[in-house]
DNA sequence: GTCGATCATGTAATCGTTTCCATACACTCC
DNA sequence: GGAGTGTATGGAAACGATTACATGATCGAC
């Protein structure tokens, strides 16, 4: 493949000249730029990257670290993600850690040797031995969605404290009284948040959440399906189930539904993120939403200030309770 | 940041020792290894993929243009392509193409310069100057999902023409004449190709398609969701709306619902793509179903098979009928 | 005791850029 | 006409790894 040699040799100058032209610097006559274009395309040029990033220690690119990309809400996260990064210039790689510590940090090992030039990562659980030495030794690392307690990263995150609140409320005044949760990982901040949010929002509503109402799923559809059928196989099961993320939602709707139960007449449904489709199900889902782009777009921003040395500030945007049909009507 | 030179230093032996290490060559002794190794650890040295990327001409790294990371079908695939090309030692950079050639091209060029290992595209529209450029000079690219006639690129693609011959005979079966269908764009092989499934199947069955219950969407919601309406206000609207994508289904079922039509008493639907949540509507949405994942993970092979030259294959993979219940109960 | 083989290790060239510094030339100004 | 000031260009040293080749040690065989 042609390098910069070749185009030098073919349009009669320096290697360094060549170079000029490629980065469009203002010391070069019109003359030699227009004799370096044409032996670009006679030899169909493609600068090496890999060189030029070698040289200049900026690579161009970011890496993104996410749950799952399957998951609708990360889904439009990355793709947030991705439209503003190559806004600015940068590319993305994204990889998957589904939820496993090993293999996020396969993950930020590999992207480490690729020295992307920056680090946007939704933690799995608690902090690994290597993140803790990504943050240490100064790699630029923004967290996304979720935080790690007592680590001095940035975090752009949504907080949907209150919409669980205005939740609740809506469900109390809708005459539920026996509310159960799905609930998120421990280990994850979202999980921890959501769960002291709902806990709070119960107690300030005069309702009580018993022991059995209250369970801990790992944030994908299977969990979701499992902890809803326990609930539904209580002696007194609950009149309302709340489901930490859109997975656990679905896997909780697969059940009422082989069940056979009406929603919300037997069993009434709301889901922490929206999706899409919750708007065409009969009854629609009651949701609450996160602003999955704009987290996306915001956590490039700040990685990228980052990435320039600049002092950088977390974020927090809330989320918003959506008011649907699934756990009753309300009675305007 | 260390590097290798820092190592060897700190190990008191040479670079090439430290090298030999990194790629675990034979040709050390274990002393030495384990000096090495220390030194490896005492410095939180990182190989540094770029450099080694330049010297070997290798990264590792595979490309994966798609039309859009928010389309579940594309998400599953890039799932599929990304846990495959990481089994065999490779990263994925994926860009979103967004359906647009311009934007395909951008990433086309910039995955070229980062020189990555092989090419996985999903051409959006006709072939672009870049794109032939790239067959004609050698770069490692397949096809993904659809193809680019006249270019001699294997491609890893479903066929969905056996799977709309059995949704058309069975729309017959249930008595329906008048089908629509919401086709994708022309310029897109998977577009043509359904399009001439449903025409030839419809033809077969005795029905016949008027003008007017044959439009061309973009794949998007939007599109899907005009033309729908189109139909629907036809003087004879259809009984039976297909759609040649789930997004488009979606679309679809927008305006059917907003205009509170009843699936599939006023109007049946059918979609080409199945996705997890058509099973939770009401009626359960009739589909199309592609193998993505394992389209996603042949591609993978078959890209790397390419990458070490060696003579590869097209792939094409049928597509299956789901029925559900959205055109109407099979009186079986 | 010498020769050749085998093994561990080191030296230095190389990959394709960028960029610092030097140089050569053309002006302008006194 | 020579000093000073720009401006366009080239030469060559990085960047951090890999690897062909060289070297020196050890060892067994004769």
């Amino acid at each position: 493949m042609a390098g910069i040699k070749d185009v030098a040799a073919h349009a009669g100058v320096s290697v360094a000249t060549v170079s000029r032209v490629l980065n469009d610097s203002p010391r070069v006559s019109a003359e030699t730029r227009e004799k370096v274009v044409t032996a670009m395309r006679a030899l169909h040029y493609t600068p090496n990257g890999v060189a030029r990033s070698l040289r200049t220690e900026a690579t161009r690119t970011l890496g993104l670290i996410i749950g799952d990309i399957l998951n609708p809400f990360f889904a439009a996260m990355a793709r947030a993600v991705e439209d503003e990064a190559r806004a600015a210039g940068y590319t993305v790689v994204i990889g998957n850690a589904d939820e496993r510590p090993e293999q996020q940090d396969h993950y930020v090992r590999t992207l480490l040797e690729q020295r992307v030039d920056g680090l946007l990562i939704c933690p799995t659980a608690e902090a690994t031995p290597l993140v803790e030495d990504c943050v240490r030794y100064g790699s630029p690392l923004v967290f996304l969605d979720r935080t790690l307690p007592g680590m001095d990263v940035p975090a752009v995150r949504a907080d949907g404290t209150a919409a669980i609140h205005d939740l609740v409320r809506h469900i109390q005044r809708l005459g539920h009284r026996r509310v159960a949760f799905i609930s998120g990982p421990e280990l994850l901040s979202t999980g921890r948040e959501r769960t002291r949010a709902f806990l709070d929002a119960m107690r300030e509503c005069g309702l009580d959440v018993r022991d059995e109402y209250l369970e801990a799923g790992d944030f994908q559809a299977a969990s979701g399906r499992a902890i809803a059928a326990r609930f539904l196989d209580l002696p007194e099961p609950p009149e309302v189930i709340f489901a930490g993320d859109n997975l656990m939602a679905l896997g909780a709707l697969d059940e009422i539904r082989a069940r056979g139960l009406r929603i919300p007449d037997d069993v009434a449904l709301a889901s922490f993120d929206d999706v899409a489709w919750f708007v065409h199900l009969d009854p629609p889902i009651t949701a609450i939403t996160q602003p999955a782009e704009e987290l996306g777009r915001r956590a490039v921003r700040v990685l990228l200030e980052r990435v320039e040395r600049r002092p950088v500030e977390s974020v927090v945007l809330p989320a918003r309770l959506v008011i649907r049909r699934s756990c009753g009507e309300t009675e305007s």
